[in-house]
DNA sequence: GTGAAAGCGCTAACAC
DNA sequence: GTGTTAGCGCTTTCAC
């Protein structure tokens, strides 16, 4: 509810009630520039008095620049973008910086049309899962802003800092111990957008000399509904299958939720593996093997990098790790 | 990364380009006052060439408030908040307004710090989730914020429009479903701040005539660990109780892990409720028994509320569910 | 060491 | 119907 009558106290308000100039203000509440000690406690004490703050408007419109940043993530019920975004919030909180957040769904047109707004609210640094192909970066990078890419790297944009997981490594590692369980007939259920990681999939196989089955690859939309129908499709279709390496925590959950459904023992009939790492995963039964995933740290990072504007740091790679549960067994 | 030199187009460029007056660009492209269609024309081909976007800055200055929304939520991994900030953004952006959020991680400190910024940013509008007994919010009043809390009311600030699960209810449902099987031991593994469901627990079990024991009644800080820790010692200390009800996603989850590490199995040893549905409640063995909370719906009727500044509606009380799985059984 | 004044981009009041 | 102008709160020259 509001209190109305209320005029915020401004820069000329303690001026007044300190008998000094508003520039005096300025300076001494900013730091910037000289002012004796007496003056110095005369603002100080005015400004007190007046429950002073100064107007982030006035100054980021004479500055020209808003001092945020922007986040841009696919989902922020998903606990991978919800670490995600406790990462930004951690690095921008303690920096000051207020943090504007948006979610894209995962659709281009909703992405576009949040950095129009983030554009409009002169935003100048964000963060963001992009999730198209990068064609509507452009009126971004036109009007100046940094930005910084989380999670996935967008094709044509390699120059632009962006921080990832070590797919490849982490899903070699995946395939590497599926295989070792005498896995052959692998699945890969994927999100549309992890090419990387389908690539990764491939060439790991490759390299243990199992042949690469196509129809084992499917892809979900970034929604449960879409991931579940994608493993329940998966299961029905190839019942011959003997692991499953879910791409992401809700490709996990739907694997687990269509296994448990069309009776497939876990890891009895399937062994599973998922990407990242969440505190259900201990819980479920059996408790999953994952590849777990430094999202805290990612988003962390990506919050370093667009405040640091200064250097060009590249792609920052973080570690993935396999922790075995039970999830996994010899082949059947 | 960033492409320096870019000036951005302002509302003169259009003027200048269109060879028409600055209040002239202002009101056709703001839809507001009157202009020919051929000037309108010129001014929107101007402003489309020039690939102008008024700047918020300078219209929030001028018209002494910015639009956006401020968000306060304790945890954004918890995906109890998750969901209710998905709310507040599904909201929020349908109506165009951008959204600021800060994480308090339940520390009134932090929370006073994060109101303070939000009130330098000149956000008008806040939605919180507030983590102290309201001391703090004085100066958010005293600046004309309109504020509105989510979750949890405050005690004190009454006439603060509130979005609030039916606790009562949903307590009361939660323990006559456990005495109905029979169980008297109850135990309620709270967190610090859930005095209302405490006070609707004692009230539930005296209703039923069933004695309080306040050994049974433990309360945690809002994180993992000490959620561990409470239900650890709860199973520890009272290995006598028959049944858990869990005040939340995360004290749920601890109890599951607690139970499990000391070999009590869900439900034959320990029957076990938890508030607030989640997805993995469904994947975990047993699949648990819920009160779920309308968390999304929660964060969309606070967003709606703080928009429509208008009439004060008071506090909205949204509806529990129980949702019987397969954690509780007889008592043994 | 300090103050006066310009001006950031925009809207609204007012003149024509 | 349209242009001119004041001014929102602030920082930053530039004099003194």
């Amino acid at each position: 509810m509001r209190v109305s009558g209320q005029r915020r106290s401004t820069i000329k308000d303690v001026a007044e009630a300190a008998e000094v100039g508003v520039a005096t203000v300025s300076r001494v509440l900013s730091g910037t520039g000289s002012a004796s000690p007496a003056t110095r406690e005369k603002v100080l004490a005015a400004a007190a008095r007046l429950d002073y703050r100064p107007s982030a408007l006035g100054r980021n419109l004479r500055r020209q620049r808003t001092g945020g940043i922007g986040l841009l993530v696919p989902d922020i019920t998903d606990p991978f973008y919800g670490r995600l975004t406790d990462g930004v919030l951690t690095c921008a909180q303690s920096a000051g910086e207020p943090v504007m957040i948006g979610t894209t769904r995962d659709d281009p047109e909703r992405e576009a049309q949040l950095i129009g707004s983030l554009i409009e609210e002169s935003v100048e640094r964000v963060i963001a899962v992009p999730s198209g192909d990068g064609e509507m970066w452009g009126p971004a990078f036109r009007a100046g802003l940094s930005v910084v890419f989380a999670e996935r790297p967008v094709q044509g944009r390699e120059n632009i800092p962006t921080v990832v997981a070590d797919d490849r490594t982490g899903v070699r590692t995946a395939v590497e111990y599926l295989a070792g369980l005498g896995h052959r007939r692998i699945a890969f259920l994927s999100r549309h957008g992890q090419a990387q990681r389908v690539r990764a999939f491939r060439e790991a196989l490759d390299a243990l000399g199992v042949p690469v089955d196509e129809e084992l690859i499917v892809r979900a939309h970034s929604s449960r509904d879409s991931a579940y129908a994608a493993a329940s499709g998966l299961f029905q279709h190839r019942p011959d299958l003997t692991a499953v390496l879910a791409g992401g925590n809700m490709l996990g959950e739907a694997a687990v939720l269509a296994a448990k459904e069309l009776d497939f023992r876990v890891p009895r009939d399937v062994s599973l593996i998922m990407f990242d790492d969440v505190p259900w995963a201990e819980l479920c039964y059996p408790p999953l093997t994952v590849i777990s995933q430094p999202a805290q740290d990612m988003g962390y990072r990506a919050a370093e990098l667009v405040l640091r504007e200064g250097r060009r740091s590249r792609t920052v790679t973080l570690p993935t790790e396999l922790i075995v549960r039970g999830s996994c067994g010899p082949r059947r």
